[in-house]
DNA sequence: CACACTAATGGCACTCGTGGTCATAAATCC
DNA sequence: GGATTTATGACCACGAGTGCCATTAGTGTG
């Protein structure tokens, strides 16, 4: 999902090869990130690291606030399986939930980890501000797997609210684990959990 | 609320006076927004058409992102006291959906009017993305407000789930009405009620 | 009225992200 | 070896954003 960065997968071994990769410009990245803060580190210094020219760094990455991002577009339709798979007799909204728990279980082939990734999203206000646009691409995958589980169609009002609310639950989930000092990834499971049970509450006081 | 842009309220009439103002701007900003897009529109012609230096209108706003969102700042104040006014006797989320509804109810003093700034948001891929940093203060209101009426603290996990799903009805139901081509003000409060009926139906509860 | 004072203006220079163009490098295929 | 293919990286241009500072246009005082 996502255009990212289009997936340069060479049928061929032809050509000049590859300077460098996705993960090799994350690392570096990540790096200069924990050293400067992400507002302070520029992409001259990036590619420096990384040992490839300024410009390269565009083929691989659409924009320096996609780089902490890294692999999510792929993990996109990992998400849109795991919504199939949820048995059609379910209530909608447990169907979803335990998707999106599933979703998060094996969050990345970290490198740098989920939870460093996730922290410096989710704290910079920049990073926070784009990461929208990837939001926006997975709440229309819930939206459209609950239109189909409804009848209707992906812009009625439910399956939108559905996409909203779900991403509203795992955005608090999120949040509410990285304040915690020392949590694991299974941690988040039960946060996430949590939050779903915290909406159902928050609705009923 | 919100850094803003700081309240330029002289005390004194002293020095030279403003030569242009936070209206006067929007203006000019929303004419070029409409003729070309936003993206495509710069500050230097902003400037232009509002007949000051481009370094001038960093001086009422903090970055052309902040421009179409105007006066959002000085409602914030006038929403906490909406929810401050809701009855402590009322359900939590009827008070804060009650609250919301009546944010919505005056939406600005408009000029260029609501909906035209709302459509230019929500649909602007910068703007969409800028806005989650005004959204964020938007939430943390509510937090407070839940926090103080449960006895919690406001990043306890139920009232951020509250901040967050108050948003993500408001948005649901901010697309759902611009997507209609014909509504009016009053439409927009019937569409959030729909977005809160809708969370409920899917919920199950 | 002239002079100090105050506050906003706007020009200049600079950094940084982003995107277009294109010559060049480094592989494979024949 | 030469044609072909593909990625690289240099050069250039534009726009947003920011620090610096001289200038402007008011008010208040003697």
């Amino acid at each position: 999902m996502t255009e990212g960065q289009a997936e340069r997968v060479r049928s061929s071994a032809r050509g000049r090869p590859e300077a460098t990769s996705h993960a090799a410009i994350e690392q570096a990245a990540f790096t200069l990130f924990a050293e400067r803060g992400f507002a302070r580190t520029t992409l001259d210094a990036i590619a420096e690291e990384a040992g490839v020219g300024r410009r390269t760094l565009f083929r691989y990455y659409q924009s320096k606030n996609d780089i902490p991002w890294g692999q999510f577009d792929r993990t996109l339709d990992h998400f849109r399986d795991l919504l199939a798979e949820q048995a059609d007799d379910l209530p909608v909204h447990v169907a979803i939930h335990r998707a999106v728990v599933e979703f998060n279980r094996f969050p990345t082939d970290a490198h740098p980890p989920h939870r460093e990734r996730m922290r410096l999203i989710l704290t910079t206000p920049e990073l926070q501000a784009h990461s929208v646009l990837r939001y926006a691409e997975w709440r229309r995958v819930i939206a459209e797997d609950v239109a189909r589980r409804t009848g209707a169609e992906p812009d009625d009002l439910v399956p939108q609210v559905a996409g909203h609310v779900s991403l509203a639950i795992s955005l608090s989930a999120y949040e509410h684990w990285l304040a915690q000092p020392d949590a694991g990834d299974g941690d988040l499971l039960e946060v996430i959990d949590s939050a779903m049970a915290g909406l159902r509450s928050y609705l009923n006081l």
